[in-house]
RNA sequence: GCCCUGGUGGUGGAACUGGUAGACACGCAGGACUUAAAAUCCUGUGGGCCGCAACGCCCGUGCGGGUUCGAUUCCCGCCUGGGGCACCA
């Protein structure tokens, strides 16, 4: 009987699937782990054999928990709302729920083709009106929430207004405008729509107007994780600064928590340092520069307080709101022109040129420590949004500082001696300031404290944190998105009541941008008359909660029971790629935190340990054609020639030989190719790059599935090399894999004899190979080290074979060690053993120390840290014994030759090392 | 510029806490079986030296130093691939 993969495959899948053997229950005395993958978003390409390196991992860790005992929750779904299927829809004409649906269906077979052990009855899709009734449940209740921050907690806005009713606003500062200040009088005395106008600015989901980056080729706003160096992360459209009406998150207001929570999940270093890096906390302090002949101050934010003698100039942001004060008539002109020059330049120019520009106002500040008269310049290069919008300028400690002084001839004040060259700014903290008067001799890090208590003290300014994450942009003008359950009635928000909910999504004529602006719903007549807003939320608001609602998919009275929640608790273990560092993973845990503290949920971090897999990356084939002719010259010989490189579809290619045949196939241009060969060969060019269509480096794995099956392609991927790792794809090293499987079935059929598995029982040599196994395998799995678990299956394959074993005792121990891996396979062949039961709901075998014990070791035995020969010593041989028989060794003999022994070090069960 | 990662044979990678570097595969070379091919099996395979072979020796984990009886592993300085952030004061 042959290894006939495809038909093993299909024959189970529909066993499982007809006895529905993936479903989870709820209601378990199990222990209870949940392995979550991160949901696809279906695009119209399907999958290629990157996607599924981490799905294949996943569920290779949820079959290996569930064979050890646990109520694993392994879930699948999609994350169907978004940009590429709306764009479809204004090309094409087809509704994006019609062309998502199609291309699910499409995932869903590729997914399955490969064997996973979801349980499809929990799949959600965050376009469905059953799952986004509840995404817009969760947006009421950040809509009718505030940060309290005294608690740090998200409470309600119901009790925030009896607050207000009784004593106003002054123990809880407005965290949009910190200078807004009422008593409860004027709290009674404000109109609805001042009231309302006031909550807005404390809600945890806000409406307000903002500087926000818009797309103009996809008329919409776009989130800063969205944006990549001034252009569309989706498309590469350019974007601007503009100031729109727009929903926001305040996660600002988590940026601590956020902060510090990350101290208590398993991300990767790497991932920590992403996310907080994008919190961006900084220490530092606000101080108050009085201006010279007015009667103001001007606020400035620094990290760097002791070097305040330092300070040379100030300088504004152009859109600082002093400028109009403080500029003198003289300056005026030069000033206007100035600000009109920096309007006219986009976001991306001043990125992309980095020129130093700026004007100097004509006013001054007085340095409240020497009374020292400094100048006041704008620039661009301070920004409006962080700190006050206004920075102390001091060149010798500060690059851009110094440039600046440089560029525009301001003479720079040295305090920091012999660290600072007059060449370029030192940033040190490390220097004994001088120049300083009071801190004359005072290392900078340590005069950093003495100035802020002097400002303190002096009633001039006070140590403030400031973050660089901005509040998140919530709102697109887009059709293919949640709608806001919200009305807008004379100004007011009115959130809509919970059994209002879903508000469905309405059709339209035409998915294109509606008036001024705003998104396709603004052209639907019944929908503007109702008042409904007319954005919709992004694409991360379906994903910031998906992983809760899989707990309990089905739910009509709840986004999921708290009961069901508390089973569950935390994903155990999150897969996906790092691309989501800073968008989805920091929304989810901000979505969780504010869940949390509402009551909702019991935890407050959705994700206990999240592993990224790797890239993997597109190995690319190149021909090379001479130029202006239908010649093709091999890889070898271009050095003659003129070439040409062209991009071939890896799949014509065999390692680095082309099919020529398939290539002139391949494309009308290619019918009258000629080859100029090496040996007979065309041989190909090879670069890594990413895996793309366009780069005709994609492989499918429907490919490889069919030709080697699922079993072998889920191993292959494995074997590749760590998960964690980005590694080029190649095709090639499949057959290694392929073979290992066919020579484990060899171990039960013979191509002559038929079957040849017996059951007799186990010898001592074949049960200390298997127990080996089971050590190994099971290790590797729990540490995620897939690759060498692989390898170990090959191992005790090659050394079970070599023994002729045959023995159904210890070949089922081994096939439920290899179900995670390869469960088609084993399930058939558990059967064939006559095995009860399904092989995937089989007990893990059990490590037993006793079957793998040895008596001695080949110990090493290194001169000078050289290995020079291996003496087999027994294990419980004491040190004086090992000295004995190692100096006694002729071997040894001959490298000591009568020299003196300084040392012999012994360390039992690894090595003898013997210095001369 | 700053931060995080990685650098080991022709290739993917292994060596988990300092203890026999190159496991396991791919590829390649040779051989067996076969009319032939596929499949399968066996042998060899880091580089170099002693004429071949055995035995053996030297070198070798990006480069240069250091700690140690012993370093791919720890420390310092550099080179380099990949990723992230980038006027954040």
């Amino acid at each position: 009987m042959e290894y006939q993969f495809r038909a093993i495959e299909k024959k189970w899948q529909a066993v499982w699937n007809e006895q529905k053997a993936y479903q989870v229950s709820n209601e378990s005395d199990k222990p209870k782990f949940y392995v979550l993958d991160m949901f696809p978003y279906p695009s119209g390409a399907g999958l290629h054999v990157g996607h599924p390196l981490g799905y294949i991992a996943s569920d290779i860790y949820s079959r290996f928990k569930r064979l050890k005992g646990f109520n694993v929750l392994h879930p699948m779904g999609y994350d169907a709302f978004g940009l590429p299927a709306e764009q479809y829809a204004i090309e094409h004409g087809v509704h994006p729920l019609k062309s998502t649906h199609g291309n699910i269906d499409n995932f869903r077979k590729q997914l399955d083709n490969i064997g996973f052990s979801y349980d499809w009855d929990r799949e959600v899709r965050t376009c469905d009106a059953s799952y986004y009734k509840w995404t817009q449940w969760i947006f009421l209740q950040l809509f009718n929430s505030y940060f309290d921050r005294s608690s740090a907690k998200a409470k309600s806005i119901s009790a925030l207004v009896s607050i207000f009713d009784t004593e106003g606003n002054s123990n809880h500062i407005c965290p949009s405008d910190a200078q807004l200040k009422f008593t409860a009088a004027n709290w009674k005395a404000f109109s609805e729509k001042e009231q309302q106008d006031i909550l807005m600015q404390y809600r945890l989901a806000f409406c307000g107007y903002g500087e926000v980056n818009w797309c103009e080729v996809l008329g919409t706003v776009l989130a800063n994780d969205e944006v990549v160096n001034g252009f569309s992360e989706r498309g590469g459209h350019p974007v601007e600064k503009k100031r729109l009406r727009q929903w926001y998150l305040r996660i600002t207001e988590y940026a601590d928590r956020l902060l510090t929570g990350l101290d208590t999940i398993q991300f990767s270093d790497a991932m920590k340092e992403m996310q907080s890096n994008w919190i961006g906390k900084s220490y530092g302090a606000e101080i108050d520069f009085a201006i010279h002949n007015y009667d103001g101050a001007l606020k400035v934010y620094t990290t760097r307080p002791d070097t305040v003698f330092g300070v040379d100039f100030m300088v504004v942001a152009p859109e600082h709101a002093l400028i109009e004060n403080i500029t003198p008539d003289t300056h005026k002109a030069s000033v206007a022109e100035y600000i009109a020059y920096v309007k006219s330049r986009s976001e991306r120019e001043r990125i992309a040129e980095k020129k130093i520009t700026g004007c100097f106002t004509g006013a001054y500040v007085v340095n409240p420590f020497n009374q020292k008269l400094i100048p006041i310049w704008i620039s661009e290069y301070v920004l409006a949004g962080y700190g006050t919008g206004a920075i102390m300028a001091v060149p010798c400690g500060d690059d851009r500082d110094f440039k600046f002084a440089q560029h525009f001839n301001i003479p720079i004040t040295n305090i920091i001696g012999e660290a600072f060259d007059g060449i370029e700014a030192n940033p040190t903290k490390e220097a004994v300031l001088t120049n300083s008067d009071f801190l004359n001799g005072v290392v900078q890090k340590d005069a950093i404290a003495i100035v802020n208590d002097k400002i303190e003290a002096m009633g001039i300014g006070q140590r403030k944190v400031n973050f660089r994450m901005r509040d998140a942009a919530f709102s697109r003008q887009r059709y293919w998105g949640e709608p806001f359950p919200i009305k807008w009635i004379n100004g007011i928000a009115y959130p809509l009541s919970e059994n209002e909910l879903p508000l469905l999504l309405p059709e339209v004529d035409n998915y294109g941008p509606g008036p001024d602006g705003q998104g396709p719903l603004a052209n639907i007549e019944s929908w503007v008359s109702d008042n409904y807003e007319t954005n919709t939320m992004p694409g991360y608001a379906g994903s910031s909660w998906y992983f809760l609602r899989y707990m309990d998919p089905h739910n009509t009275g709840a986004f999921c029971d708290r009961k069901v929640s508390d089973y569950w608790n935390q994903v155990d273990l999150y897969i996906g790629g790092t691309e989501h560092a800073v968008g989805h993973l920091l929304y989810s845990r901000l979505w969780t935190k504010v869940l949390f503290d509402l009551g909702h949920i019991g935890f407050d971090e959705p994700f206990k340990k999240l592993l990224n897999q790797g890239m993997i990356q597109g190995s690319s084939r190149f021909v090379y054609r001479k130029r202006g002719t239908h010649t093709y010259v091999s890889a070898g010989l271009i050095g003659n020639y003129e070439v040409d490189q062209l991009h071939v579809d890896v799949n014509m290619v065999d390692g680095l030989e082309l099919d020529t045949a398939a290539f002139k196939k391949w494309k009308p241009d290619f019918v009258n190719a000629e080859f100029i060969l090496e040996d007979g060969k065309y041989i190909c060019g090879v670069e890594v790059e990413k895996m793309s269509k366009s780069k005709f480096n994609t492989v499918n794995p429907d490919d490889l599935v069919e030709r080697y099956g699922a079993d072998t392609f889920r191993m292959y991927e494995m074997f590749l090399g760590p998960v964690e790792q980005s590694k080029p794809w190649d095709t090639k090293g499949i057959e290694g894999v392929h073979r290992f499987l066919k020579k484990f079935w060899r171990m039960f059929f013979d191509e002559m004899k038929g079957k040849v598995w017996v059951d007799e029982p186990a010898t001592a040599a074949e049960l200390k190979i298997l127990h080996k196994a089971i050590k190994k395998i099971e290790e590797d799995t729990e540490r995620y080290s897939f690759n060498t678990a692989v390898s170990t299956f090959m191992i005790c394959i090659n050394e079970l074979y070599d023994l002729g074993c045959h023995k159904k005792e210890v070949l089922s121990q081994v096939l439920i060690l290899l179900t995670p891996y390869a469960p088609h396979f084993a399930e058939e062949l558990w059967k064939v053993l006559g095995n009860e039961g399904l092989v995937i709901n089989a007990a893990y075998p059990l490590f037993e120390a006793k079957y793998v014990l040895e008596t001695s070791k080949e110990y090493p035995i290194s001169i000078n840290g050289k290995v020079r020969t291996n003496i087999a010593i027994a294990l419980d041989a004491t040190e004086a014994q090992v000295h004995e028989i190692v100096l006694g060794s002729e071997a040894v003999q001959k490298w000591i030759e009568g020299k003196e022994i300084k040392k012999l070090i012994f360390v039992k069960g690894k090595m003898v090392n013997i210095v001369l």
